[in-house]
DNA sequence: AATAAACTTGCATTATATTTCAAAATCTTC
DNA sequence: GAAGATTTTGAAATATAATGCAAGTTTATT
């Protein structure tokens, strides 16, 4: 076994799992833990993954869009700038569509009272709202997701299809110059009929969502009018976005 | 056990439950209290807990996540023993509909994991079994009627008139002799397309309900298969109710 | 003020890291 | 293709960190 090829192998058991024991990742690639250890340090200076006591760790765990009960502090500030970013670009009274991630409840929290009508598939968003009697919140129909608070099936698809809103303000687990990706199968149907029914597409995406490539294809990049990120997303890949046409805001 | 994976269990787990012991705490992650105590000192500095005789507690307490429970804390004693009452005529793996008053919510609370699916238009009722995988829940789509977390409206209608279910657990504003009436007119279409849609219905009314006619009528008492009420509700209507074939039950 | 529960501190034990060194593998150079 | 230099590796020795336990101290409650 080649040093480098160890190396990689690391890391990409490790993208997988999230964290790994010394003793897992030397069984696996067949050479003692010192050499593991050794690697590690190699990897870490690399920015490749964290070391931690009995192991090693992903950097950005897969801070999952979409898993509300984990409690995502992750990114929260950045979250939070984005939020306020796409909540200025939405006009008064506008129908708002607000799709179920993280990003896009904060961007729902500062929206306040601008928008008229919001339609949505979140749960969080739509307790938000609740007990806002001067916007009038529509919820899709739908199964309610375990733990992430969001409504799918086909009722959820169908309920969105009769609509119409000015805006849609969307969030996924990845984008690349190949289009945006989500890691729930389930939901690509819904966002896809949120992109149908909206005129202007905002796709909320902090840092770590660039260059990064979920299970499922959710939309090209022409899809989208406009990108709100934080100021630390990669240059280069903004670059190549604002080559395509697409419209980058760097919230903060 | 990794540290930062217990730390993180201990997080997860707090937002559960808002406060927990460090008995609790050690034993959910199977290492000394000690150690919790410490990982709690670190989680503290975060600002991802607040520390307290006794245990953790949250920071901030649920804000809007789930947070939109039923508030309305009149007759809350009565509501709770009808609702274990209706919880206990429900069968195992039963499909049940449950309506959007407090009452009902109240059964659902009691509900557990009994029924195999639950349909509602209620956002309390649909927060509490949101982070339940055990319970499919179907939540209809509509408009947010403000301050109460229904759901109204003619996606309501829609969605449930396509459904089916064992029984619906149902709440009203008011039961004469002449049958039920209820005090939103909006929800007399949904009310009506969940009792179209149960095969066994079951009222959810605490005594001050008796003898009380609201806005609109909702159904009449051949309508109805079980009342569930507390001890307090008149004698002589229940008596008639009872004459006219509908099963009532005194919770308590 | 008394009491019990909960907290802090210090220490022994265990687990994990780092350092060191010799053997093995790889690369140079002739 | 072989002798020597260089790098890589594995294992032991040493250092550091994490954990659990028990002492005494503080805090809440009656």
């Amino acid at each position: 076994m080649q040093a480098e090829e160890r190396q990689f192998l690391i890391e990409q058991h490790l993208q997988k799992v999230e964290f790994a024991s010394l003793e897992e990742l030397s069984e696996r690639v067949d050479v003692s833990v010192s050499t593991v250890r050794r690697d590690l340090t190699l990897l870490e200076a690399k920015g490749a993954l964290r070391r931690t006591h009995g192991g090693a760790r992903l950097v950005s765990p897969k801070s999952d869009e979409f898993a509300f009960t984990a409690r995502d502090t992750h990114q929260l500030d950045e979250k939070e700038v984005i939020g306020e970013a796409v909540a200025a670009l939405i006009h008064p009274n506008q129908g708002v569509i607000i799709d179920a991630g993280t990003t896009a409840y904060h961007a729902a929290k500062y929206l306040g009272e601008k928008a008229s009508h919001v339609i949505t598939n979140s749960l969080p968003v739509a307790n938000h709202f609740g007990s806002d009697n001067s916007v009038e919140v529509l919820v899709t129909g739908g199964v309610i997701y375990p733990r992430l608070g969001v409504l799918v099936g086909p009722l959820a698809v169908e309920s969105l299809s009769g609509m119409h809103a000015d805006v849609a303000v969307m969030s996924a687990g990845g984008i690349t110059l190949d289009g945006i990706t989500n890691s729930h199968a389930l939901l690509i149907d819904i966002q896809q009929a949120m992109l149908k029914s909206a005129q202007q597409i905002i796709f909320c995406l902090d840092h770590t969502k660039f260059n990064r490539r979920s299970v499922s294809p959710l939309c090209g990049l022409d899809a989208i009018d406009i990108i709100v990120t934080d100021a630390q997303a990669p240059a280069e890949l903004i670059a190549e976005l604002k080559k395509t046409g697409t419209e980058v805001v760097i919230a903060g």
